[in-house]
DNA sequence: ATGTCGTGAAAGTCACGA
């Protein structure tokens, strides 16, 4: 299975990219964020057309994700335990929930397409929202894989979190002023390992941005950031046997401001390697 | 140089979010 997660920021403005590059790719799995768009708005012919088939969830012209897959979907979820909502005026317990995680099972594989809020300003509440919900999303993690010990899970989209000085090429985003890189922010990001989920592409892909800002030639001068993932689970991770992180999508006509994070699974890779003992006993 | 995008609502430009 080759499994991606765009950003895609807007997906009826750049629907064409998007299923010309899970064509081109042989992407059997994308993962989209910012949609911006309602499922009923969503342009899913160009995708049909193409082979896939989509799950959408969005409330309005604000975040939105989507699972487009040539593979069966099933347990489709539009939000994750414990999440927790934002509007303004509506802070608290029982705010109400904005369309950042979506969640499928696909042969085998739990998938979550995730918008980790953006958290705007340290000291806004968008910024401590951004800190629940991670702490949420955390909590829920860790009790899906220990209800399900041994799944092929994984949490992929734009964390919105700067993890390392190494991944910040943008001389705006200044530790001490700057949300992405605060130390709680990176702290909340980290502690999702011990829900059981690492960064996959990270050990293959060491170096590289996956967004770069529309303003001031930021992608001319590579100033940009990394802040999309793919954490996967134990059993995710050992079947993972390529990386991608497609920077040529930042390029030409009305890019999307972040570009698609690729990885290879072969699941029989595992199981065939454990026979071999026996084949040659 | 904050000065670029996308969306919706109102309107031929603005507010909002990123």
């Amino acid at each position: 299975m080759r499994l991606a997660t765009w950003n895609i920021n807007s997906i009826r403005t750049r629907v064409a990219r998007a299923v010309d590059f899970a064509v081109r790719e042989d992407i059997d799995v994308l993962a989209l964020q910012e949609i911006k768009c309602t499922p009923e708005q969503f342009p899913y012919a160009p995708f049909e057309e193409a082979g896939y088939h989509v799950e959408a969830h969005g409330f309005n012209q604000w975040n939105g994700v989507a699972i487009a897959s040539r593979l069966p979907i099933t347990d489709v979820r539009t939000s994750f335990a414990g999440q927790p909502g934002f509007a303004k005026g509506h802070e608290g317990p029982d705010a109400p929930l904005e369309a950042r995680a979506l969640g499928v099972m696909v042969d085998g594989v739990r998938v979550w397409s995730l918008y980790v809020p953006n958290g705007r300003a340290l000291g806004d509440a968008h910024y401590a929202y951004k800190l629940h919900w991670l702490d949420a999303l955390r909590t829920a993690t860790a009790a899906e894989l220990t209800a399900n010990p041994g799944l092929p899970l994984a949490l992929v989209g734009d964390f919105n979190i700067i993890p390392y000085d190494a991944d910040n090429g943008d001389p705006g985003i200044v530790q001490g002023f700057s949300t992405h890189v605060s130390p709680p922010e990176r702290d909340a990001f980290f502690a999702l390992e011990t829900a059981g989920v690492k960064d996959v592409v990270r050990p293959l892909i060491p170096e590289g941005f996956t967004y770069w800002d529309y303003q001031r030639l930021k992608f001319p001068r590579n100033e940009g950031i990394r802040i999309d993932f793919i954490l996967g689970s134990d059993a995710f991770a050992e079947a993972v046997t390529a990386a991608a992180i497609h920077r040529n999508e930042r390029k030409g006509a009305q890019p999307s401001d972040h570009v698609p994070v690729v990885v290879d699974l072969d699941f029989g890779a595992a199981a065939e390697d454990d026979d071999l003992p026996m084949i040659f006993a």
